[in-house]
DNA sequence: CTGGTGTTGTTACAATTCGTTAGGATTGAG
DNA sequence: CTCAATCCTAACGAATTGTAACAACACCAG
């Protein structure tokens, strides 16, 4: 329940897969729509927190749709148009869109894009950031790790990262490439020791046994993978 | 309320008039520069909301310059670019850009995704003057702290700009150079353990635990961030 | 003007964070 | 089993942060 949610509303199937595909493999959770209705729908369950709008729509003036969206709901709303002229930027844009995109689009832009958005995006804050696994609780706004008689350890920043990075794919391999770019980002380039040494010290609070570790596991040559089931509470 | 300051940073000069003239037409104030070095002296004085940057600039790398304004300093950039690749537009709106305009391009559209930039991050005007979060009250127009009980604590003017800065942007990371600009404008030069002691002092008026602050947290080496949810009544 | 009060930046030093190094332990191919 | 690649982690140190103490300054009443 971390990741944030991007819902596409677009009337071709192939795009929206297209697009579903892309942003998953980017870390989002996705929901599509076909048309205005269902999506509507689905709105009021869970708000997410961009969405694309394709502005050909079969059952709606997609204008109107966005301008409702962005406006009386404060919604994050990009437009993806095949419609590329300045005039149709322009009112999309004053309509209240966020940001518009023509088609055809390369996906990676639309990837940058919705980062730029989310980025700079309103205190909207959703997203529980406490998460069950074992014995343990891991408060992220507290930054503490908190054991079955309730006991808590802090975290730092660094170890908060990997930690969360682990839970958001458990059971799943992560290499330390990954781990790179999911983090700090640029590469850091001197030979990288950083990486094990976080993994060590998150152990240590875990009061994982070195000999057995119960929750993060090594996989020698390839990374490192989370075992234990994870509840976002 | 004053016009909205754009900035503008390009080195060739009909590009900056046109600029210039689009914008003031469409009801802004802007500032113009043909080179880094003049750009940043001026930032110093007064910080723009929006700053309009060409990437090809004479005296300095761009992108960095972008990094540096956008991620740490906080402001809105929009980069204006002749480079139109789709590789090109990632990595600027990757280092922090807000939006990527590739040359040639169209006035008006400027003016519009200026304006959606505005609209998104202008904090809507505060009906008041009272904020609740976790169990206090502050009450700027009394420079009080009301805590659960209703006993009072002041705070001084310069603990209250922080703190209105953390309780505009709950639970965002705002960086040391991002609060510089934000409050006194262009700080001393002289190195600037000033903010932290800011921050030393809103904490224990708060009453924060030194080792486990629950609402201003520390991220080393990048800013900080408030926790807790705000409600302005 | 004078002394008191309160605010705020500066300095200095202690504490913390976190990457790097280095050497020992572990792993798995041959 | 041997050995090189890989991984773990203690220890170190550079960078960053917390905060007490001090100094500069503004403001105000007498």
């Amino acid at each position: 329940m971390t990741k944030p949610l991007i819902s596409i509303l677009d009337d071709e199937p192939e795009i929206r897969t297209l697009l579903s595909d892309v942003l998953q493999e980017a870390g989002f959770d996705t929901m599509s729509f076909g048309r205005a209705s269902a999506f509507e729908a689905a709105l009021a369950k869970r708000t997410p927190d961009v969405c694309l709008v394709d502005l050909s729509l079969p059952d709606t003036d997609g204008l109107t749709l966005v301008h409702r969206l962005a406006l009386e709901q404060g919604a994050i709303v990009i437009i993806i148009s095949g419609r590329a002229q300045v005039q149709d930027r322009v009112t999309g844009l004053e309509l209240g869109a966020d940001d518009y995109i023509s088609k055809p689009f390369d996906p990676a832009e639309v990837v940058a894009r919705i980062r730029a958005r989310l980025r700079s995006t309103r205190p909207a804050t959703r997203a529980s950031n406490t998460a069950r696994f074992k014995n343990w609780t891991a408060h992220f706004e507290r930054y503490m790790l908190e054991d079955e008689n309730g006991d808590e350890t802090p975290f730092s920043h660094a170890e908060g990262e990997v930690l969360r990075l682990f839970l958001d794919a458990p059971k799943r391999l992560i290499s330390r490439a990954q781990m790179q770019t999911s983090l700090g980002g640029a590469a850091s380039e001197s030979f990288d020791r950083a990486m094990d040494v976080r993994i060590s010290r998150l152990r240590t609070k875990l009061r994982e046994d070195p000999k057995n570790p119960q929750l993060i596991k090594t996989i020698y040559g390839a990374g490192y993978i989370f075992l234990g089931d994870v509840a976002w509470v």
